[in-house]
DNA sequence: TATTTTTTGCAAACGATTCGCATTATATTG
DNA sequence: CAATATAATGCGAATCGTTTGCAAAAAATA
């Protein structure tokens, strides 16, 4: 493993979401080339060490997010206020996709999946997002 | 409704699959401008008229993908050999969405789920894609 | 250590999508 | 229906994330 390579790992690794390669090339201590940390990154994916997903957000436009693939396979809720991600856990939808898989006669290799809204955060600090705002009797 | 919107609609209507901003551009009469096609499109989102996705394929790289709000929600897998789409049927996690909402308090706007694979036609007709290979006794 | 194979950095190239602006179509008003 | 205000369209240039060609640097192999 050469050196960008487990740098580009170890941010990942230490990140508590999913980066998207300029996040990576910001959390560089000794920065690399962007384009060496896109092919760090294609590359830890090839190899099972990281896993991604291209997700669109107001504030970065449509960009590629990775995770270390240390942790088990997971999925994420995105912030549409704050633009951060939070973790929803070990992946639930395995056995769904098994079901679609057999039902189908399908060849599933990979599947993605992610929610969008607001965080608790957010809502607590905006009005206008109100957690329960028009979702019924209080 | 004007004249390009209602074609737009009208292409995503008729459409078996997401198609994107390029394959309503190639599907429509007259054609009109690209840029005419991406505003349609946001438009009919906006006034919840389609939906939208965006989906990572080898062959077309990352795109959005379109579907009209006509039929219920839905979602879709995704042939990383002939890259065209398979129909899952009405979306089945919504159960799931509203668990995780309420478990970490989430306001929960939107959520994208897809599947990614080989088709049933790709799989008989590529031995290194049989649908059971390396699964367990025949 | 010499040699072969990979990886990196830099800059240019790409492809999907967006934007500015003048023109045309649609909606509003008298 | 005419006159005016508002929104949509076409065209071309600009954006932005990502990829690529190529020469230099690093890692693996002999």
């Amino acid at each position: 493993m050469t050196k960008a390579r487990s740098a580009v790992l170890f941010a990942l690794d230490r990140a508590t979401e999913p980066l998207s390669a300029a996040g990576v090339v910001t959390r560089l201590a000794d920065g690399c080339d962007q384009a060496t940390v896109y092919r760090a990154l294609h590359h830890l994916e090839a190899a099972g060490l990281a896993e991604s997903f291209v997700l669109y957000c107001s504030e970065h436009g449509v960009e590629r997010y990775y995770a270390s693939a240390s942790a088990p396979h997971r999925h994420w809720f995105h912030c549409e206020s704050c633009h951060r991600f939070v973790d929803l856990g070990a992946c639930r939808i395995g056995g769904l996709v098994a079901d679609v898989e057999r039902e189908l006669k399908l060849r599933v290799t990979r599947h993605t999946m992610y929610l969008s809204g607001i965080c608790p955060g957010c809502s607590e600090h905006r009005a206008d997002f109100g957690t329960d705002a028009g979702k019924g009797p209080t």
